[in-house]
RNA sequence: GGCCCAGUGGCUCAGUUGGUUAGAGCGCCGCCCUGUCACGGCGGAGGUCACGGGUUCGAGUCCCGUCUGGGUCGCCA
């Protein structure tokens, strides 16, 4: 190529009629309409132009090149006889004088085409993803995504925020997630690992005066993938300030998040500040779930006192929950496909009754209530037309199942959800300890590096389990965004905070040794909170995959299908490391 | 690791109660067509019905197992 392009794919209008150009692209598609006359359409990043070709040498010239070769096209601007108003460059075309081939595509046939990728397989999308990434509805996500986090760090920034970028090799970190690890060469039996997250490091900085930190930081997990969770790898606005407390960190979170929601959301409103801050008990209690939907009105009541000893099996000494539905007719199909989709998400049935259009109560186990059905009638204040979704077992776990009920009634029920927006709110208040499930012992209910409320005076004076931590998570329509804390940076209450749970003080340096080192410097009180960046795309794309909003996702077994990662290596490679492999016995692969 | 769903030409899917030659659209190849734009017309190639076993006179279809992919619970401080 002698010279470069005079325009891009979209450019092109009337007003460049008779200019002689020079376009470069990919081979979208040809219309051949004759022997001598067809339509070469030439796609890049930003569109999309038609070539004529009039003449039946160059006609031929094309025949052989195949669809998504890349082509660079010489020729002049020609008002079109049959303009396109669905394409931006409708009313022009080119008439060519040299077609040259940038780059053959050697194939005749594609794995997909690629304007319709997204419906293709999605492992030979991931095998193929330079081609599915072709299709601009696959790609526009990815743009987006470089715009809104282009847009994060501007606001990070304007709010006067450093970005500070961390180690990636560092060390294994004995909380939390599994750790990714990476043999040491000149170390042997030491690993480096990858960061589950900066934490330490941004808790340090705000220990080494650094006042406002903030990074688009990659975080590493070696954990099972969700829908909305992709494994290995995933980033978050990871932020801390110093001389902060939790209103600090929440308003720089209500500044930045919902105009960026906003500007690029499917939904075009988003909360104001201050968002609605909700004690994790009550969101509990009201909701089944430490990340309500507040855009769904439904919330739970405790009937257990109503309706435990009815003599339905299910409720026989358990808390029962009931959410009331008002004025909703659903038909046994929809109500069973909800009892079931529930069951699936929360493992535990649920049940349901309503009342009909002469005020009895009908349907569902609606016989063992029929005894008491003017006290159940009264005290949930139903009316003919009401709904009541119930769920029963341990509190807990009768919690839980209602809120997963209430999501998909409020998704199901008319005029219970206003969907076309972003809802926000703090879940704020955590336990600071809880008795763990297995050990029946007391232990941190999150993070141990969250302040305890009250300080050392609480941890020295109160019931353990009624603590609870300046720990905070941010939650919008019901997806968990991040979790958030003031930290503790005062190392006496760190080493009192773990000796409830049974830790000394070399046991807390042992752990954290360089954090709880610097801590004994002279730290400022601080506080953070780091939301996931996939999560907000998926939020604000409206996706319900994560792997639609990254570049080059893994799929479910953390395989990046593409590169072939992971993957051997040479026994040179091994031995630099000082690792030798011993595969499982049962191992399937080579 | 448990549970649920799926797997049929390159892609998306149909395939009846188990019935003899497994279909369609798109894509691909060839021919025709002088203004297409989801171009059109005619013709053609392309299948180990994921794999293995079983039931049966007969299996894409029913049963068991395996594999692969996705979802979910566990897990993710």
């Amino acid at each position: 190529m002698t010279q470069s392009r005079t325009h891009n794919c979209n450019e092109l209008r009337l007003e460049n009629v008779g200019e002689k150009v020079k376009l470069c692209g990919f081979y979208d598609n040809m219309r051949r309409v004759s022997k001598n006359l067809g339509f070469l359409i030439l796609r890049d990043f930003y569109g999309i132009t038609q070539i004529v070709i009039e003449t039946e040498e160059m006609m031929d010239s094309l025949n052989g090149i195949n669809n998504e070769s890349t082509l660079t096209v010489s020729g002049r601007v020609r008002e079109r006889s049959n303009k396109n108003p669905k394409v931006a460059t409708g009313d022009i075309e080119i008439v060519p004088d040299s077609i040259e081939i940038l780059g053959k595509c050697i194939y005749n046939e594609l794995p997909f085409e690629i304007s319709h990728s997204k419906e293709a397989d999605e492992s030979t999308r991931l095998k193929y993803r330079y081609l599915d990434l072709r299709n601009a509805e696959v790609r526009d996500k990815i743009v987006t995504r470089s715009r809104i986090v282009a847009e994060l760090r501007q606001s990070m920034s304007a709010h006067d925020f450093l970005e500070i970028t961390t180690p990636i090799l560092t060390c294994s970190s004995p909380e939390g997630a599994r750790d990714y690890l990476v043999p040491s060469r000149n170390h042997p039996g030491k690993f480096y690992a990858l960061p589950q997250a900066p934490q330490q490091f941004k808790q340090i900085l705000m220990t080494s005066g650094f006042d406002r930190y903030f990074q688009i930081a990659p975080c590493f997990r070696d954990e099972d993938a969700r829908a909305d969770r992709s494994p290995g790898e995933f980033y978050q606005l990871d932020m801390e300030m110093a001389f902060a407390d939790q209103e600090d960190v929440f308003s720089v979170i209500e500044d930045v998040l919902p105009p960026v929601f906003a500007k690029y959301g499917i939904y075009k409103t988003a909360s104001k500040a201050p968002f609605k801050r909700i004690a994790y008990r009550e969101a509990m209690e009201l909701y089944g779930s430490d990340k309500p939907d507040l855009r769904i009105d439904l919330t739970l009541r405790d009937v257990t006192d109503i309706m435990a000893d009815c003599g339905f099996g299910p409720f026989e000494g358990n808390t029962v929950e009931a959410i009331v539905v008002t004025g909703y007719s659903a038909s046994r199909k929809v109500i069973d496909k909800i009892l079931a989709d529930t069951e699936v998400v929360s493992g535990q049935k649920s049940y349901w009754f309503k009342v009909d259009e002469k005020g009895e109560i009908a349907g569902g186990i609606a016989k063992f209530l029929q005894e008491r059905k003017d006290k159940v009638i009264s005290e949930l204040s139903l009316k003919p037309g009401d709904f009541v979704g119930l769920t029963a077992g341990k509190k807990q776990d009768a919690l839980k199942s209602a809120g997963v009920l209430r999501k998909f009634l409020g998704q199901s029920a008319e005029g219970h959800m206003n969907k076309e927006c972003y809802e926000f709110c703090w879940i704020v208040d955590f336990p600071m300890y809880e008795i763990g499930e297995e050990s029946g012992e007391l232990e941190f209910c999150h993070n141990p590096f969250s302040m305890p409320q009250g300080g050392m005076k609480a941890l020295e004076e109160e019931d353990p389990l009624s603590i609870l931590a300046y720990q905070y998570d941010l939650v919008c329509n019901g997806v968990e965004l991040s979790s958030g804390a003031v930290r503790n940076h005062d190392p006496e209450i760190m080493v009192k905070a773990f000796s409830l749970v049974g830790l000394n003080e070399e046991a807390v340096k042992a752990k954290f040794p360089a954090m709880y080192n610097a801590f004994c410097y002279g730290a400022p009180p601080h506080a953070g909170i780091a939301p996931g960046v996939d999560r907000m795309v998926m939020l604000i794309l409206g996706e319900e995959s994560i792997r639609e909003i990254i570049p080059f996702p893994m799929n479910k077994m953390a395989q990046d299908v593409m590169m072939g990662a992971p993957s051997a290596v040479d026994e040179s490679q091994l031995s630099d490391v000082h690792i030798r492999i011993e595969m499982p016995k049962d191992n399937k692969e080579e």
